[in-house]
DNA sequence: TCGTTCATGTAAGACGTTACATGATTGT
DNA sequence: ACAATCATGTAACGTCTTACATGAACGA
């Protein structure tokens, strides 16, 4: 159900088509939900189904500009305070590592180096991205600020702990 | 595809039933790739069939043993070497941060303050759970321990940002 | 004997990914 | 003219969740 609230509240903001929403996801919220195009317009056209959002214009190429309806705003705002959201934990690097043991000490390091150096790369991504949007003083800019200092955060978390886990496992003498 | 290999990782370290890897994820790999019961039973099928693992022995009750084969170890191996890992990215709870605006700021510090009490809870698990596991010399405990140390300190970073936050986010005077 | 734990499986439906498909409009 | 961008959609397949279904064996 969060790609649905992920549609909803961009919509929150003001009318978008879908190809307008794909292209704001791209910058904001791929980082904490990705979604394909694909999905995206499937999932449009179920919430105009559902009356959540309805088609207020159209334009050129068929293009469909739509707007958050009263009935989708309520069901937004009852997913942010009735709700509670699932904890996300998979971890496809993070599970990797408890299976370091059946190859060869140099190639777990090798493993986890490479770990480093993709938080390190995404650490920086996220201060450049952070200098490169353009911060308004819409409610999205105000609290995608504070979820983007999140992923700083987090990055930085990783990047050391990798850090760590290197020094936990000495190269083998040989 | 993670299943699958959280399933082979599991049996490189020994026989096991579907029932006996349900109960060793629970406390381990549950933390970094949830499953339920009935994937894991489809899967352990799958593997069986593409002869990555096969039953070794038969007890009670239909329980069945399975045992890694030569070839799934090989598959577990180049996973482990030849392919890196998805980013995964996917946070419901950051999600609901970009749509704060749309409901009171009462509402959204309590939000954040869930997020914390959350964090909290999440960290002392984590540190419970270090306590309580029988930490043997084996492969899976010793790199086990390492993606504990992560989950500890990831939660440590969530408890400081969500405090953050609230910071960010001061009530509204009335 | 009777409740709990052990033990495995199937089915329906939701969600997500990849690939394919089509075509209009704009700018150079 | 032609390339790039705008713009929307469908189909097949894989993964994940929820719910249902069944029954043997163990221990008090």
């Amino acid at each position: 159900m969060s790609l649905r609230y992920a549609l909803l509240g961009l919509l929150s903001e003001g009318p978008a088509s879908g190809y307008d929403l794909l292209r704001t996801f791209k910058d904001s919220l791929a980082n904490v939900w990705p979604a394909t195009q694909s999905q995206m317009y499937t999932e449009l056209t179920k919430l105009a189904d559902a009356g959540l959002i309805e088609v207020s214009d159209q334009g050129p190429r068929g293009r469909k500009e739509y707007t958050l309806t009263p009935a989708g705003l309520d069901d937004l705002r009852a997913w942010l305070t009735t709700t509670s959201p699932k904890r996300n934990v998979r971890n496809e690097a993070l599970l990797r590592i408890f299976f370091l043991g059946v190859i060869p000490r140099d190639q777990a390091r090798a493993y986890l180096a490479g770990m480093q150096e993709r938080s390190d790369q995404a650490h920086e991504e996220l201060i450049e991205l952070e200098h490169a949007v353009d911060w308004t003083d819409s409610n999205l800019s105000r609290y995608g600020r504070i979820a983007l200092e999140y992923g700083e955060r987090i990055t930085a978390t990783n990047r050391e702990w990798a850090r760590w886990a290197l020094e936990q496992l000495p190269p083998e003498e040989g």
